[in-house]
DNA sequence: TCATTTAATTTCATATTATGGACATTAAAC
DNA sequence: GTTTAATGTCCATAATATGAAATTAAATGA
């Protein structure tokens, strides 16, 4: 998914390729052994035996009894390091947390990782029923709402050429992989405000998005409100309406002004 | 805190420098420069700046409108994967949220982070006062429950070799910083099943510990009870034999025969 | 049990990358 | 406008990272 996306910086190749071996072993669905990750990596050998070394004596990984590898737990303390460097975070809370209250739904928080955006809170709904996705969870951008959201409130250049780099893989049967219709329903997220997918990005669940502007009218994150569907109310207006404003609110703590 | 401590391999040095950088980042209070790191590092400037150049394009680090360092979102996502791995979270969770039903008060489990410990999972009282920590919280061996009992549980060796090779600095005015007193309190520790510390990691809070242990008997983890000093009943026992029982079971889920 | 095959680990000559002294550019302060 | 401070870049070469080959360990099959 997140495959050769990286500028690789002169000086610094062999960084760029740890840290794909690192990004290799986190999209494993079993832990892998040397030998999976010789066979899903361009490296050698002695290359890959090195690099899995190094990534070890700095706690990124660890090597379990059967010689599998899995991620380790520095990058838990890393993460939650970068959680709380992140400012957007606290000037949300309140306001995302009201959101919730109002509309009954779980609410997430989005910021951009590269080509995805990764999920840096939720509020969640008390229902009974409620979301798989936790802190940390990547979205693409094409088939969510936050995504979409995100794209409409970027210049359009930069949206496009975003799009033109995007693999666009299908989530789900119902999501879009045109990169035009996308391009097209920008157009329609920037005059209404908001977003909407309905089971492109995870079966049965409905999700409203809307962006947060900084100071410079660039978004800085995205918000959703992601609904079960069979909750999900004929008149969207409480959605969006609600939706809308609380990402205006917070858009204003951050120095946006219309 | 974390300086130094990381082995470095023959063949990976320049991937050391960098994840040392990245650690200085996390470590900042505030955002640093460019100059900022250039004095707290050892590295030249040009070094620096491809380091961070290097790390930004990872999406690892991130640089704010004032050319101050960040840590980046990849790391949230990294870490969701890494929870994601780690199976004793799983195995647990049940046990965890029992004990927190039982006693009414907020239990961690925390595992070994390099020279120190990490909490991978929280499990929160219901009570209106609660703990600022969260997951991805670092607490020292010296000075937490988790600590002391993942220390207690290590073969004496072991434990000793780690003693001497931890900075022992006081979290609190009541925290110990003395590793003869700590190697000789893990005998204790070791004998009654459970660890114990009173405002040593934070002040207000009291906290017991019991270590969770592996098929090979060794400590996979620890289990800590964090009770708010005013709310700390005068019978200790509760908290105690609830904790290991809980423990216990953990432990054998994991294969542990006694 | 033993021989063979496969997988993991290590060595070391050298190709390639990463380094840092020197310089350039930009930004901030006076 | 000038000076100082901070950030950014270049390139010769020192140092590190690489990978072919060798060694060791583990798994497999007769």
């Amino acid at each position: 998914m997140s495959e050769g996306i990286s500028e690789v910086i002169k000086g610094a190749k062999s960084f760029s390729r740890s840290i794909k071996v690192l990004q290799l072993i986190a999209d494993q669905g079993q832990p892998p052994s040397l030998g999976d990750l010789l066979e899903s990596s361009e490296l050698t050998r002695p290359t890959l035996y090195r690099v899995l070394s190094a990534l070890e004596a700095e706690g990124l990984i660890l090597r379990n009894g059967n010689k599998r590898y899995k991620l380790g737990s520095r990058l838990v303390s890393l993460a939650h390091r970068a959680l709380a460097q992140t400012d957007i975070r606290d000037a949300a809370r309140g306001t995302l947390e009201q959101l919730r209250d109002t509309l009954g739904e779980t609410v997430h928080l989005a910021i951009c990782n590269r080509n995805e955006l990764v999920y840096i809170d939720k509020i969640e709904s008390l229902e009974l029923v409620r979301m798989s996705s936790s802190i940390g969870t990547r979205v693409p951008f094409h088939s969510s709402a936050v995504g979409k959201a995100f794209l409409a409130a970027l210049d359009s250049t930069k949206a496009h050429a975003l799009i033109d780099s995007l693999p666009m893989s299908p989530m789900t049967e119902h999501s879009g992989t045109s990169k035009e219709s996308l391009k097209s329903y920008l157009k329609q997220v920037k005059s209404q405000g908001y977003s909407f997918e309905s089971e492109e990005n995870e079966k049965g669940i409905v999700c409203f998005g809307a962006a947060i502007l900084n100071a410079n009218r660039q978004p800085e994150a995205s918000v959703s409100v992601s609904v079960p569907k069979f909750r999900l109310k004929e008149d969207h207006n409480d959605y969006t309406v609600s939706l809308m404003a609380a990402c205006e609110a917070i858009s204003r703590e951050l120095g946006w002004i219309e």
